[in-house]
DNA sequence: AACCTGACTTCGG
DNA sequence: TCCGAAGCCAGGT
């Protein structure tokens, strides 16, 4: 049974626009957990493909792809360089230009 | 209940 | 700047 958190997570992922990024912690905050970041891996990790979610536009909190070579971060790095998200070899992206900053909090945890 | 494992984060040395 | 430890959450054994 899905918590109240786990639909929030999945309700905010949703929301993230295409070209941009947001990090784990920034997700677990805006679904009500702040420090809720390791739940929002597991989140993505064990339902990323039935909800049909951006997870590729989720990195962790410096900038970077979590994901290591050869475990899927080339993978996510294509996927977001082909929707002009600038990622270095590594995986690190400039949360300056590319951070996603929604305008309200308010309706983020609804569907 | 105890212990382990992660696509995590923070803090200290 | 770069680890390691510790804290954190959720699920599995």
């Amino acid at each position: 049974v899905p918590t109240e958190f786990y639909n929030n997570v999945i309700n905010v992922i949703r929301k993230i626009p295409k070209g941009k990024v947001a990090t784990y912690s920034q997700i677990a905050s805006y679904a009500g957990s702040d420090k809720g970041a390791r739940g929002v891996s597991w989140i993505l990790h064990s339902s990323s493909g039935k909800y049909k979610l951006p997870w590729h536009r989720v990195i962790g909190e410096p900038g970077k792809i979590s994901l290591k070579p050869g475990k899927g971060l080339e993978r996510q790095r294509s996927l977001l360089r082909k929707e002009g998200v600038e990622v270095d070899f590594y995986g690190k992206v400039n949360l300056h230009t590319f951070r996603w900053k929604p305008k309200s909090l308010k309706s983020l945890k609804r569907p």
